[in-house]
DNA sequence: GGCTGCATGACACCAAGTGACATCACTTCA
DNA sequence: TGAAGTGATGTCACTTGGTGTCATGCAGCC
């Protein structure tokens, strides 16, 4: 019918997001991001399962880009610097989207809907984390609480990022997230008994 | 119109799970489980805010169990005997809901979208104990720690419990994953480094 | 009796999501 | 060159979760 255009799913979450921007979340309708995207509601579905769906779509990128930089860590690191080793690469795949991460950061802060996908979201990252640590011949508790401390500090640190009008490094902000996280740690052990 | 019938909520919650176990979850309708009840689907959504929600009521009940029972800990025990303080009375709460409970779980496992429910459940679960922990004066780290290895203490001995077709104690299932919980954090103590 | 408050029913409505089929552009191969 | 195939999209009808609104019946109370 219409000419063909090219990265629907792309242009449904550039719209998406503009429109959640302007409107609110729920305040707008899937029909209505299909349309700005110069397309129907039923493509919308096509391309991501459902309407929050469209907010998360990264996550599948980032859980590739961590497992890949932990591949890369020497075969003799420890499970935490096995798990720091995909900083960097996660680093450069957000580099050029500060703007869009921050845009979906407030939108996502506002929609307890949203929120609950996040925190599954990064449940699932843990897990994914957790076994790839595991085939490492991490034992299971090594590995559970590493790839806890790893989700968490890249929480932390994106969290920052965000936050943050003037795009700084992500990949600093993790590094010192851990830095911080490895002192308090420290610290408790210390301080307990 | 009709005669008055009491415990509404109740009957849904019933007619709900009887519904959810012979068809599942999905392929049960809210104007069914309504209808099952005596009620209306306006009025299910009267009692719960969405149809997952039926099967979460006892969410509020276990945290006010649990709140409870931590109140009642001497002012000067350490956070973790704090956070166990409220396995007894969470134990008789439950029980005599073993049968409601095992049902429960088993329709819980088959639905990703319950799975998530579940979990954020639990999330909301871990932020009320750590804030009453920091109400009592523990610091931020050791109450945050306390309250998501009292949580995954309560989901590990719970999910134990509901597999049993005998109902055993769910307090002693607790006190048994506490204990299993310390020796393998001790384990980890001196294993590493 | 009449008043008030509460739980529910009745009804219309919106939006998320799905299934089935049609359509258009583009490719391939005889 | 043209028929057949493929992939992305549109169209349409439909189900279901969820809500707003108003009516209704029952209770207690003065």
């Amino acid at each position: 019918m219409s000419r063909w255009k090219p990265d629907a799913a792309g242009r449904l979450a550039k719209a998406a997001i503009e429109l959640f921007a302007e409107q609110g979340y729920e305040a707008t309708t899937v029909a209505e991001i299909a349309e700005r995207a110069g397309l129907t509601k039923r493509t919308f579905f096509r391309y991501y399962a459902d309407k929050r769906e469209v907010l998360f779509g990264g996550a599948q990128e980032l859980e590739n880009c961590w497992l890949a930089g932990m591949d890369a860590a020497p075969e003799d690191a420890d499970p935490m610097a096995v798990v720091a080793a995909g900083f960097g690469p996660i680093s450069d795949l957000f580099a050029d989207r500060h703007p869009f991460a921050r845009l979906r950061a407030g939108i996502v802060a506002e929609n307890p809907d949203l929120q609950e996908r996040e925190l599954i979201k990064l449940h699932r990252l843990t897990g994914v984390l957790q076994h790839a640590l595991a085939k490492r011949g991490v034992s299971d508790h090594a590995a559970a609480l590493a790839a806890q401390a790893g989700v968490a500090v890249f929480h932390v640190a994106f969290g920052r990022w965000t936050r943050r009008e003037a795009p700084t490094s992500l990949g600093a902000l993790m590094d010192d997230s851990l830095d911080e996280l490895r002192s308090v740690v420290t610290a408790t052990a210390t301080a307990t008994t």
